[in-house]
DNA sequence: ATTTATGCAAATCCTTTGCAAATCT
DNA sequence: AGATTTGCAAAGGATTTGCATAAAT
């Protein structure tokens, strides 16, 4: 098994618009403009952002680029069943981010700033494994969020002191 | 480094309840009726809850055992800060553990029946360890779900079972 | 010509808040 | 007494839905 990422450059057969169009036709959905606007949006981006990023910046464009709240809803949850997106929820909000030609990775997440920092690490798969195994659980895919305080935000506070896990 | 946990019974020096008043003294805050009915209600609970099971639980007792909806949340948010209590979201909801005198441990999360599995893993911490020097990042906690199917889940070719879907 | 998708407004769901009355210390 | 809490009703914020109209196949 080859691992064709790399974080620069990565092997896709198909952009996010066609993978899309792909998923939409294979389930004898139809392709809109504003569900191009919507893909096109949402892969311009390169961070994590919530349907109001989109609505913020779908609201006030040209007629044929414009969607509405609703459909920026309902095409989010289609963009996550296509696989092009991964959703996760953090203080009440969904967050989104690409899952399409993307790593794998999991996050750091800094509860002043409320920054997310990507890692990567292939001990949680195979903790997911073992876990498998030991289960009879099939793993379809995992979750890891490490809360914290995050190294900006951290020098404001008190002097640096050995970490304590909780 | 000795391990004094173990599932059946564990190691802790006061009750969920004392702690609790230890903690509002701690806090200048009151021991009031419904702030004891609240901790007496979530730890007869061994499984996961939400506000709205409490609620439910505590809205049709006798008077000084009855609980208001607003108060239930308010309570919440302290048994969390007291370290009695652990929240996570799933699907929208929120949805609590105890997090006293309970070992570390994390979550297989069955996406056909809803049940939680809980496991516990060194490895997790020593990623965490890892993190937090690298990133020079403060690390207090963190939450890993694995999802997919159960073992139930998987014999069975049609869910017979309830699923209350999140 | 069908049938699906959109947009609007209103509805839901969970959670939070303002405030007067009740309850602690 | 004096301060904190409670409960009620209403507000909030994010997400969803009903339905008539617009757009896609």
């Amino acid at each position: 098994m080859s691992q064709d990422f790399s974080l620069g450059t990565v092997e896709v057969a198909l952009g996010p618009r066609e993978r899309f169009e792909e998923f939409l036709q294979s389930r004898g959905k139809r392709i809109t403009q504003q569900r191009r606007a919507l893909v096109d949006e949402v892969f311009k981006r390169h961070d994590h952002f919530d349907a109001d990023d989109l609505i913020l910046h779908l609201s006030r464009v040209s007629s044929n680029r414009r969607v509405s709240r609703p459909t920026v809803y309902r095409t989010l949850v289609e963009l996550v069943d296509a696989g092009l997106l991964r959703s996760m929820t953090l203080g009440g909000r969904t967050v989104y981010e690409h899952d399409y030609g993307y790593p794998q990775h999991d996050h750091l997440h800094c509860q002043k700033c409320n920054k997310l920092i990507e890692f990567h690490s292939d001990e949680v798969a195979r903790i997911g494994e073992a876990l498998a195994q030991e289960y009879q659980f099939r793993v379809t895919g995992h979750r890891l969020i490490f809360s914290g305080i995050c190294a900006d935000c951290r020098v404001q506070k008190r002097p640096t002191r050995k970490l304590d896990l909780v």
